[in-house]
DNA sequence: AAGCAGATTTTTATCGATAAAATTAAAACA
DNA sequence: TGTTTTAATTTTATCGATAAAAATCTGCTT
């Protein structure tokens, strides 16, 4: 029986702490105490403390010197800044990803958008309750759409900025489920990639955003 | 007499290390002693763990788990993709700078330029030696050239692969002394900024970045 | 009631101490 | 003489303790 490779606990609460942040677990702007998280996670002043630290770096927590560290705060202006941000690096990644994605990439894109396709949206048929298992796939399929981009320090920048993005998804989760055919969305993205149709794709993949983010910022300012 | 604010050891071990770094003074892959940088800084382990940890979220230092913490490794291959990926994302902020920066921004450009021309590229008149001056205006002066982007995040991102990329610079700084007009390419790059020529300002940058990067190889490899 | 000075309680930032793990050095062996 | 084992030494990761700084509460004053 293979042991659970237990990695220090620093590297523990800060995974555990950066899923809750953004899993919107914690609200923004939450003091964050040493004491507490400690007590919360098993863990001295030292991990914690080093955790937040990284996370600060990561830009998910604030540090504020004489006064500890709270979760970043989340305000409309940095939502709409996060996307603009996001359709303007990701059109050179998926540019990138198209121009350079071989064999492997197509597969493998082929295989994320058949995965989404098949999970349902909501995890209730009554109201809209988030989807863990659709959250993962869709996660995964925009990933995969970037995976051939040579340039892992791209595509690393992008996976921040989903990240960051995600966290509004879950801060406005209860709300948004929107009417629109986001299936369709995804498959059309595809479409275009798996062609090579570059321009096309691009545009789609913005305007796939771009409305997302309408309804999110509707989510959040009401 | 204002007193220097003096903020937390954290940030001031953080502030000193990061610097000494991308200074080139700590060589890359060097072990990482929390006692000895403690010893160096005047700090106990505490700040210096959580510097380093920054440090490593912001890719600067590496973290081994159960073995600390080295200075991030250089070779030829980062650097390379390095300097792609800066190609790369140079390419949207110079073009959003080109067409969002008002007049303040000419401006700003307009001084970083002149003070770059001014200041002499080597300290020594003999040979090469690097003059502190003219890096902090070259840097200066590239950022100028981005400031006009209207997206922080974009900007943020450009800035931390300079960083990287000056580390570079400094690690090879004692060989490369570049025989070519380097204040020349400057010149034509702010040229066709200013004259709101996006493509001509674009491809002279990355010429600009690419010519560089031959250099620095050359002197990294041999 | 609103404001404020002081006293009280939290919380932060940092240190020093320590078990466990990793590295290095020394000794034993083939 | 080149390994392998064992012992000695470093180094890491973490905890608990503590001074200094910040936030909170209290009751007094106008």
């Amino acid at each position: 029986m293979q042991a659970i490779l237990d990695d220090g606990l620093t590297l523990q609460v800060h995974r555990r702490l950066r899923h809750d942040l953004l899993q919107g677990r914690i609200a923004p702007g939450t003091k964050l105490k040493v004491q507490a998280l400690g007590a919360a996670y098993g863990a001295g002043a030292s991990p914690v403390r080093e955790a937040l630290s990284s996370l600060a770096s990561e830009g998910l927590v604030q540090r504020i010197d004489g006064r500890g560290f709270r979760a970043a705060p989340a305000t409309v202006e940095d939502f709409d800044e996060l996307v603009r941000a996001r359709c303007w690096l990701e059109e050179v990644v998926l540019r990138e990803s198209i121009a350079a994605g071989g064999p492997a990439w197509e597969d493998a894109l082929v295989v994320a958008r058949w995965r989404l396709a098949r999970i349902p949206r909501s995890g209730s048929t009554g109201g809209f309750a988030p989807n863990p298992d659709w959250e993962a796939a869709h996660t995964a399929f925009h990933r995969a759409l970037l995976a051939g981009c040579p340039s892992s320090t791209l595509r690393d920048m992008a996976e921040t900025l989903r990240e960051r993005a995600e966290r509004y998804r879950a801060l406005a989760n209860r709300i948004a489920y929107p009417g629109r055919d986001v299936a369709a969305e995804h498959e059309a993205i595809a479409e275009a990639a798996l062609a090579r149709d570059a321009p096309r794709a691009v545009a789609l993949l913005q305007a796939h955003y771009r409305t997302t983010a309408g309804f999110l910022r509707d989510a959040l300012a009401g």
